[in-house]
DNA sequence: AATGAATGAGCGTTCATTCAT
DNA sequence: TATGAATGAACGCTCATTCAT
């Protein structure tokens, strides 16, 4: 909408490995900035001192502000993706057990400090921005996948767009905890109770839905 | 309807009629401002020209900027908490009737355009700021405690600490949704099947949720 | 030079008596604030605010910041040569007592918070503002006429241009110890000390002072 | 003969040439605002203008107007107390010549404009800024130390509590004239005849003063 | 005699950005 | 690759002042 983002945002090519290496720090201290002090503060003149660097020789890595906060979405994101694709890997077998830990280990990272810092900042700027939305989308499609798959396991007489839409709901309704059970958040003590409370609803949901994504006012008899 | 809610924060006594109406048109930008633009574009300056005043004035009103915020805070916060209890009050006898129409109201106000946008604004500011995390989670308690009072109706064998818990849930668990249903969100299209869904579940849940707060893995006979 | 000062500064005529009580609150006030912030922050608003009233009203008695800083000075000049003058009147006979006591006074007085405060700010004021270099001058003029009488009761046949260097001389080597032994000053704790041997030594200089006042290189036979 | 002093509060490191100038120039260019206006009117801005440049790069070289204002007051006192040095080492042999042109230069330095100017700012200053205060006192300090060795010259049996108590009166006695004999002001035209009325009064004070710092009411045979 | 309301300039400071070196 | 140096706009805020009421 506002701003047109390229996929190629870091202008320094980066051949040589100091290059590479700096380029790292840049991400790296850019997103430790993000999560501790928020959006509002990650300026760049506070990215290239945390970076050891000056102002100038910053924007001939990332030219403008944008570009760098693009990238450092792109490297959180793809941060998070791995993770979920690296607890998935490790849980085996029983498809309600995979359920259950992909669904855990997701409330417990909202509870991380990162998680709960760095979230509302994304929700907010894709409200702004379509390339965040869009990225954002991205990452949460993956995650949704990953869902997909795991219902699919469960109860594979669902219609697809049935367990597309129990994907997405399970998914917004933890996300939406972040506010409440998150980091430093008023009710974060009843965390593991609501985590338990939620994901013994959701796979009851998962197991007893009905085939169609109709909606279904009743269920009864 | 609209109740004139006094300020606490601003130091222009507004006594005056057109102290009074600059006073309103104040808040008023600034609401818009903060929706259609973000908090971080909400400055003093951008509030003042968009209320057709000097940046002077605007501080004769608010003298920080914190103060104009937490004023605009009270403001909208205020809004929501009125059109929370005039739905409930319109609602009649059936229990069950209340529940549904008390969760679809949040659920499709989570997608007008005001909601979808400020809502994610507050809860970034509210990481930052102190001051915001309290209005708002006295915001949401209220709220929670209509849904505790329409649970007791429903299912009133339950625990007092598992209604809270169940209110806690459905509240964050909406809220979630705002992300990804809300306006101009890219599945806002299946937002009325996922209201549904969901109403119809956590109904469910209530109705049939046993009377202890501890955790239960196995809900079976 | 800068400033162009009329006699008459207050626009507020005072005809009533609460006008004529709230101009001497105004006065009261800035003198009080002077004294304990500096005229730096002897702002319009502060002072209408510790004078309990709106700024507004503020310049309908004096319409410009240099107007009340005119009179203010006029003020708090006063009073100290009335301090003076009473100081005079109260010891007797003895020229000698007179001229300790008179000095010593102002020695002691310089000490105080209010003169270590006011003073340097005044001379610092003298120099880009003719009007107040003027009205210092008066003052200082006020207070050498003390000196130069009791010098002549001392030492008659002094000529009168050597009793004015004398005054002057004296009253310059008074008021530059303002910046060392004066309230908080780091050699305050000299002050008793610097005062006596400053007097005594004056005095002894007073009683055998030549009658010319030509410079006189070596005063020996 | 000019050092060039190293300032501690620079954040521009100003390792180039034209770095070099243009810090130069700040200094130089505050250093005049600070005695033609006065330091109410010493503002970032100004001084910006002044020397040429944008705040922004003004800001560059001094983040706060605090460290502008201790370099500039650090520049001003090390040239003074490099041209008291320089007289101090331009005298020679006799004690008592010493003691003569050193307080004779203190004396017509006074007179100049710069100075007259400067030191009451400065008094003013020292009187709201600790940090000032202190750079003041050290270089008084200095000051105080040669008029010490001189006295001590002079009269070695004085007890060397009497010795500073001597040195800092004079001190203060001559400070105290350049409100009244300074450039621009009332008395002038006396400046000479009062500065030897004083340089020999003080200089039989010296010689003659007793070796105790206990105050010494009587001194006749 | 007093207040509320408003202006517009100015303050110190931070910012993204540019460019010569 | 990297830094030093610079710009100009914007920030929140305070100020003296004005004027209708």
């Amino acid at each position: 909408m506002q701003t047109q983002h390229v996929s190629m945002r870091r202008s320094g090519t980066a051949t040589y490995a100091t290059g590479q290496e700096t380029a790292q720090r840049i991400l790296a201290e850019a997103r430790r900035l993000l999560m501790e002090e928020g959006h509002g503060k990650l300026t760049m003149r506070r990215i290239a001192k945390a970076a050891g660097m000056s102002p100038g020789n910053l924007s001939y890595y990332y030219s403008t502000r944008a570009d760098l906060l693009a990238d450092l979405l792109q490297h959180v994101i793809d941060g998070y993706i791995e993770q979920l694709q690296s607890v998935r890997d490790q849980v085996s077998d029983d498809a309600q057990a995979q359920f259950r830990s992909v669904l855990a280990f997701v409330f417990d990272d909202l509870a991380t400090r990162e998680t709960t810092l760095f979230f509302p900042e994304l929700w907010a700027l894709a409200n702004r921005d379509d390339w965040i939305a869009q990225q954002m989308e991205k990452m949460y499609a993956q995650y949704r996948a990953v869902l997909v798959e795991v219902i699919d396991l469960i109860n594979p007489s669902l219609a697809a767009a049935r367990k597309a839409d129990l994907a997405l709901m399970i998914c917004a309704s933890i996300e939406g905890h972040t506010v409440f059970v998150g980091h430093g958040r008023p009710h974060r003590a009843r965390g593991p109770q609501l985590r338990d409370l939620l994901i013994d609803h959701f796979l009851e949901l998962v197991k007893q839905s009905g085939g169609s994504c109709e909606v279904q006012r009743t269920r009864s008899p």
